[in-house]
DNA sequence: TTAATAGTGTCTTTCAGACACTATGTC
DNA sequence: GACATAGTGTCTGAAAGACACTATTAA
């Protein structure tokens, strides 16, 4: 037998940083991690993920998809890899790997979070690329990492439209690309960008409020991002 | 014991695409697999890579590097993680993970392939996304990955700028970008995009031919690529 | 001189930014 | 009417594109 195949295998998981925007806050779906006797960091949050089942899992994707159903119940509009990490040191049980994907569901998709296990989750604000408290292993790293590829995309991209539910006005799109990148955007910049690309289409109905209405827009079936020629101006 | 540990363990593995501009073609470093009888795909070329050996390598970077180092002897001016692929059936000797990095080294620096052991390299100059012939495994899906990243990269930094030697024209590096993205770029707006990073340093030399010499520029010592706000104009 | 590539001047085009303006609802 | 937010008209500005022009070498 081949003497390389006799390494030590490492640890494979997939980690998942599932975004939503919830009461106008960027948040990031957490588990807490259970109190078990050979369980490290017991109790502390972490990202939902795990180890790779090579009987239930077919490949990568499949893992991720298969972990975002199990906590959220919905199959999310917009999964994307960030990147994978690997160290001897990242989890006391040795030498480990993560996969890390990171996905946006919208807002009122993002409400019943459960999906059959007990698990107990959270959905935490984000404050710049962290959440209040410690995260278990490197967690805020896979974190920092996948708010920043966000962040990235928002310069240039339409994912962040992956966040809105259903209907939605451009205001609300607005709102969501600013809470994103954390600064105020040109609105007429903005608008123009937006319904320069085939995503939008506009529906017959109206937000009504305190004030004028405004156009409800919905979704394109369109599964890819558009990339836009520029990013908005830097700051 | 916690039961998830006694999953199956997945092989895991680093792989390289390790490019260079060699005779006007962009190219990309390949090994061939030796023939022997439990190796899959005996004969048959892969990029290279192995499996992570969890007493040399301390980490998915650091291992990346050592393999980087044993086929070329050199440490590459730019390195970057493409991402991994996982799945039950990409490794007949059952389910395995790989994690993907891309390098550029300087012409003058790709010659001297070997490092010490016998493996029989090969620089295979790229057809768009491919090399004649079959590679083994996904490998090709790998490769393809690899190269749309340097492209899509191409468009709008300046990493192809790690692929040219220590002395260089703005003639060579248009060049270099030219074969990248396979089509022609205006002068011009490529010089006056390239001038106007931080970037490049005028040296006092000229390259001398059979015309008007053209100023020889190098690096400075950023180790991070320039982005550009806009990326060329798609044709 | 010619051939060839290096390098520039300058006008056009594109699209984001700024910002004032109008529109339309509730109260 | 006031107020608030929706939505537009239009000028400015920054950087790329086009392309003709000049510069400098060898032969």
């Amino acid at each position: 037998m081949n003497q390389s195949l006799n390494h030590r295998r490492p640890l494979v998981s997939v980690d998942l940083a599932i975004f939503s925007m919830l009461h106008g806050d960027l948040s990031v779906l957490l588990v807490k991690r259970r109190d078990e006797p050979f369980d490290p960091h017991p109790g502390l949050w972490t990202l939902p993920g795990g180890l790779i089942d090579t009987n239930l899992d077919k490949d990568l994707e499949h893992c991720a998809q298969r972990r975002l159903k199990e906590k959220t119940g919905v199959r999310a509009p917009y999964v994307e890899q960030v990147g994978s990490w690997g160290s001897a040191s990242r989890d006391p049980r040795g030498w480990s790997t993560t996969h890390v994907y990171f996905s946006l569901i919208a807002e009122d998709e993002a409400s019943p979070i459960s999906g059959g296990n007990a698990d107990e989750l959270r959905w935490a604000p984000l404050d710049g690329s962290r959440v209040r408290g410690k995260l278990a292993f490197d967690h805020s790293d896979l974190l920092k990492a996948a708010v920043g590829r966000l962040r990235g995309k928002a310069e240039y991209t339409s994912v962040p439209a992956f966040l809105m539910p259903a209907e939605f006005t451009l205001g609300e799109l607005q709102r969501a690309y600013e809470i994103v990148l954390n600064r105020t955007l040109e609105k007429k910049a903005f608008r123009t960008r937006m319904l320069a690309t085939d995503l939008l289409e506009s529906t017959p109905r109206y937000q009504e409020g305190p004030n004028r209405p405004a156009r409800l827009f919905r979704l394109t079936h369109k599964r890819r991002p558009f990339f836009f020629t520029r990013p908005f101006r830097p700051r």
